[in-house]
RNA sequence: GGAGCUGUGGUGUAGUUGGUUAACAUAUCGGCCUGUCAAGCCGAAGACCGCGGGUUCGAGUCCCGUCAGCUCCGCCA
C-alpha cells in the first residue's frame, strides 16, 4: 500500500476504476466450484463435492457428498432422497437391487438426518430430467452411506417461502438459517462486507478496532451498561457508535479509518432497529466533504454493480433538509414517486376557514397532498386517515373530493368558488382525485403529510434505487421537554463556518456540516465534518447546557485531544443491516441478521436477557430492587 | 409509555347469530408400491382452542385482565 497517497478521488477516476473492474468480474464475486477446496487434499473426508453445484460434466465420476436429508420419496424398492447442503440439493437414488443392507439402512432416513454418501454421478434419462432443479440432469447412485446424526422432526419445514409464526423461527433460528433463502442472505451480507473492505483498502483506509467496553456519555441514546467488578459502583457502557474513538484516531494521525463496527442502543425497537447492529464506520482527515460524497457514491456503485449487476447514476442528487421537508415531508424522502406536498398558505389565508387561518397567524403552514384517483376512498378510509394524522400530532385532517362540478367537502363552505378553483389548479388535481390538507406548525404540517404520502403511495413503485444526499441540516433543535437546545446530529458536528457568528444569538438558524445518505425512503446513514478545535467544541457544549464540570468530566479527554494538533476531519457511518436489507429486498433487518432479537429485545433462542446467579451479583456488589407498583 | 393486528393438533388454516363428537391440509407413525422430484394409495395417532378470571344452563366464539409475537407513534445525536 502506498502510505503517502493523498491524491484526490475524482469522479472520473472512480468511474473508470469501476469500468475496469466490471471487466474483471470475479474479483469480489468468488466463484465456488462443485469440488470442495480442502487444505489437505490427501486427507480422508466424508465429502468431496457440494451438492448443488454438480452438473452433467460430473457424470461418470465417483464422489462423496454429505449434508441433510430433505424430502424423501419412497417407492418401496426405490427411494429418492433430496440431499441438501450449503450449495443446494442433489437427488440420491437408493435401489434395492444394488444391495439389501444399504437399502434397509436408507429406509430409516428421516428429515434432517445428517448423512454422508458415496457413489457414481449418473446422467438421468431424458424423461426423468427435472428442469426446475439446477442439478436436475443428474443424480447420485448411492453405494455407501454413513448416518452421521439423527434428527428430531423439525418444528417447521426447511424450505423457502415459509409461512410460520416468527416466534418459532426465532426460537429455532439455527433451523431457520438452514433454509436456502436465509443462507443466501448470509452469503449476500458476507459478499457486501468483502466489497466494502476491498474498496476501502484500495483508498488506503485502515480498519481499526475500537473498544466495546467504554464510558457512558450524556448525549444520545440510552446506554447499555456493564457493571465493573474491579471498580465498585462503576459501569462501562457499550458504544452507541465508535464516534469518539474514530475522532481520536484522527488525532492519532490515522488519516483514513474505517471499521465494520458493532453498535448498541438501548431504545425501543422497530423493523429496522435492533438493540445491537452494525455500522460501516468511516472517518477521514484532510479529505473534505466532496471527497466523502464521492467515496460513498463509489462504494454504493460498486456494491450495486457487484451484487446486483446494476449501474448507478452518479453523482447522487443533493437536497437541503428544508427542501426535503417542504416537498416530501421527510428528511429521508422516497424519490421513487411524486405526490409532492404543495404549499397553499397564501390561498388558505383568503378563506374563511378558521383552522387554516389560525395556523397561518401563529406562524404555521397549510399544505396539501393530492391523492390521484382517491375518490374511491370511503368515508371510513378518510376517518382512518384523520385518526392517523391525529396520532402523528396533527389537530385534524381536511379533505375534499374533486368532482367535475367542483369540491365536495365538509369545508367547501369556507371557500368561494374562485379560491377552490385556484387551489385545485395549483395542486394539479382532476376529477376523481382527493385532496388532503393539514394546517399546523411548519414541522408538523410537513411531517404529517409526509407520513400520509408514504401511506397513500402508489402500489406499483419501482424497486430501482433512488439515492440522494440530504444536506444543510440544522445544527440544533429545541427540546421543549428539557427546555434546552439539543444537537440534531451529535455535539461534535461542525457548524457551517459562515454561520459561526450567530452561534449564540440564533442557534436554531445555524446550519450543520452534516449529511445523510438516503435510499428509497430509508436513512442509510449520515455523518458530518467535525469540530477540530477545542474552543468551538467548548462553545457547543455550553450551548447544549452542559456545565464546565460536566464537560470536563464526560468529555475532558476529547477536548484535551483536540488541543494537541487535531487535523480537520469528518466522516460518516452507514447502517450495514439496512443496507443489506435493501439489497436483499427485505422489509425487516431481522432477515439479514444471524440471530436477531424480538421487538421486546429478547432472544427467543437463548432466553436472553435472563436472571443471573446471586453469586455473580454479589461479586459486582449489585442488589436488585424489588419492583414498585 | 401509547395504539393497532395476531395467538385453535408439530406446522398452516377453518370454525356460522354462543349449542355439546372442534373441521381441513400438511407433517408424524404403520402398511402397499421401482422413476419420483410438493410422489401416490390405504390406515392410525395427535389440539380441551396462549394464560387467568367473568357472563351464561352452556364459551374456541361475548366481556375484563394478562403474556408473547408483529407493525406504528413516542423514543432512537
Amino acid at each position: 500500500m502506498d502510505g503517502g497517497n493523498q491524491e484526490e478521488i475524482t469522479r472520473e477516476a472512480l468511474f473508470s476504476a469501476l469500468q475496469q473492474e466490471s471487466s474483471e468480474a470475479g474479483e469480489t464475486e468468488k466463484v465456488i466450484k462443485a469440488e470442495l477446496t480442502l487444505p489437505d487434499p490427501d486427507a480422508d473426508v466424508d465429502k468431496t463435492h457440494y451438492c448443488g453445484l454438480l452438473d452433467r460434466s460430473h457424470a461418470g465420476k465417483r464422489i462423496k457428498l454429505a449434508g441433510w436429508v430433505g424430502r424423501r420419496r419412497d417407492h418401496g424398492g426405490l427411494i429418492f432422497i433430496d440431499l441438501r447442503d450449503r450449495s443446494g440439493i442433489m437427488q440420491l437414488v437408493f435401489d434395492q437391487r444394488l444391495g439389501l443392507e444399504l437399502f434397509n439402512q436408507s429406509e430409516s432416513l428421516r428429515s434432517e438426518y445428517v448423512i454422508a454418501v458415496e457413489g457414481e454421478v449418473v446422467k438421468r434419462t431424458d424423461e426423468n430430467i427435472n428442469p426446475s432443479l439446477p442439478t436436475g440432469e443428474i443424480e447420485l447412485y448411492v453405494d455407501g452411506m454413513k448416518i452421521l446424526n439423527k434428527s428430531k422432526t423439525p418444528p417447521f419445514y426447511i424450505e423457502d417461502d415459509l409461512n410460520v409464526d416468527e416466534n418459532l423461527r426465532l426460537r429455532y433460528r439455527y433451523l431457520d438459517l438452514r433454509r436456502p433463502e436465509m443462507l443466501k442472505r448470509l452469503q449476500l451480507r458476507h459478499r457486501a462486507v468483502k466489497v466494502v473492505r476491498d474498496y476501502m483498502d484500495k483508498y488506503d483506509f485502515l480498519e481499526v478496532e475500537t473498544p466495546l467496553l467504554t464510558r457512558s456519555t450524556p448525549e444520545g441514546a440510552r446506554d447499555f451498561l456493564v457493571p465493573s467488578r474491579m471498580h465498585n459502583s462503576s459501569f462501562y457502557a457499550l458504544p452507541q457508535s465508535p464516534q469518539l474513538f474514530k475522532q481520536l484516531l484522527m488525532v492519532s494521525g490515522i488519516e483514513r479509518y474505517f471499521q465494520i463496527a458493532r453498535c448498541f442502543r438501548d431504545e425501543d425497537l422497530r423493523a429496522d432497529r435492533q438493540p445491537e447492529f452494525t455500522q460501516i464506520d468511516i472517518e477521514t482527515s484532510f479529505f473534505g466533504s466532496e471527497n466523502l460524497y464521492a467515496l460513498l457514491e463509489g462504494l454504493m456503485a460498486k456494491l450495486w454493480h457487484d451484487l446486483h449487476g446494476v449501474k448507478l447514476e452518479l453523482p447522487f442528487m443533493r437536497m437541503p433538509y428544508k427542501e426535503a421537508m417542504n416537498r416530501f415531508g421527510s428528511d429521508k424522502p422516497d424519490l421513487r414517486f411524486g405526490m409532492e406536498l404543495i404549499d397553499i398558505g397564501d390561498l388558505a389565508s383568503k378563506s374563511n376557514f378558521k383552522v387554516f387561518k389560525t395556523a397561518l397567524e401563529t406562524g404555521g403552514s397549510v399544505k396539501g397532498l393530492r391523492v390521484a384517483g382517491g375518490s374511491t376512498m370511503s368515508r371510513k378510509d378518510l376517518d382512518d386517515l384523520t385518526l392517523f394524522a391525529r396520532q402523528l400530532g396533527a389537530k385534524g385532517l381536511a379533505w375534499t373530493f374533486i368532482e367535475a362540478e367542483g369540491w365536495r367537502s365538509p369545508i367547501s363552505k369556507f371557500f368561494d368558488q374562485d379560491l377552490m378553483l385556484e387551489i385545485t389548479s395549483r395542486m394539479e388535481a382532476e376529477a376523481g382525485d382527493v385532496l388532503l390538507f393539514v394546517a399546523d406548525s411548519w414541522e408538523t404540517t410537513c411531517q404529517v403529510l409526509g407520513h400520509l404520502r408514504i401511506r397513500l403511495a402508489p402500489e406499483d413503485i419501482t424497486d430501482e434505487p433512488h439515492f440522494l444526499w440530504v444536506i444543510d441540516f440544522p445544527l440544533f433543535h429545541y427540546d421543549a421537554e428539557e427546555k434546552r437546545y439539543d444537537s440534531d446530529h451529535h455535539p461534535f458536528t461542525a457548524p457551517r463556518i459562515e454561520d459561526l457568528p450567530i452561534l449564540e444569538n440564533d442557534p436554531l438558524a445555524v446550519r450543520a456540516q452534516a449529511y445523510d445518505l438516503v435510499l428509497n425512503g430509508v436513512e442509510l446513514g449520515g455523518g458530518s465534518i467535525r469540530i477540530h478545535d477545542s474552543d468551538t467544541q467548548a462553545r457547543i457544549f455550553k450551548l447544549l447546557g452542559l456545565t464546565e464540570e460536566e464537560t470536563k468530566e464526560k468529555f475532558g479527554f476529547l477536548l484535551e485531544a483536540l488541543s494537541y494538533g487535531a487535523p480537520p476531519h469528518g466522516g460518516l457511518a452507514l447502517g450495514l443491516d439496512r443496507l443489506i436489507a435493501l439489497l436483499s429486498g427485505d422489509e425487516s433487518i431481522r432477515q439479514v441478521m444471524s440471530f436477531p432479537k424480538t421487538a421486546a429485545a429478547s432472544c427467543l433462542m437463548t432466553g436472553a436477557p435472563a436472571f443471573v446467579d446471586e453469586k455473580q451479583l454479589n461479586e459486582l456488589k449489585i442488589q436488585i430492587k424489588p419492583l414498585e407498583e
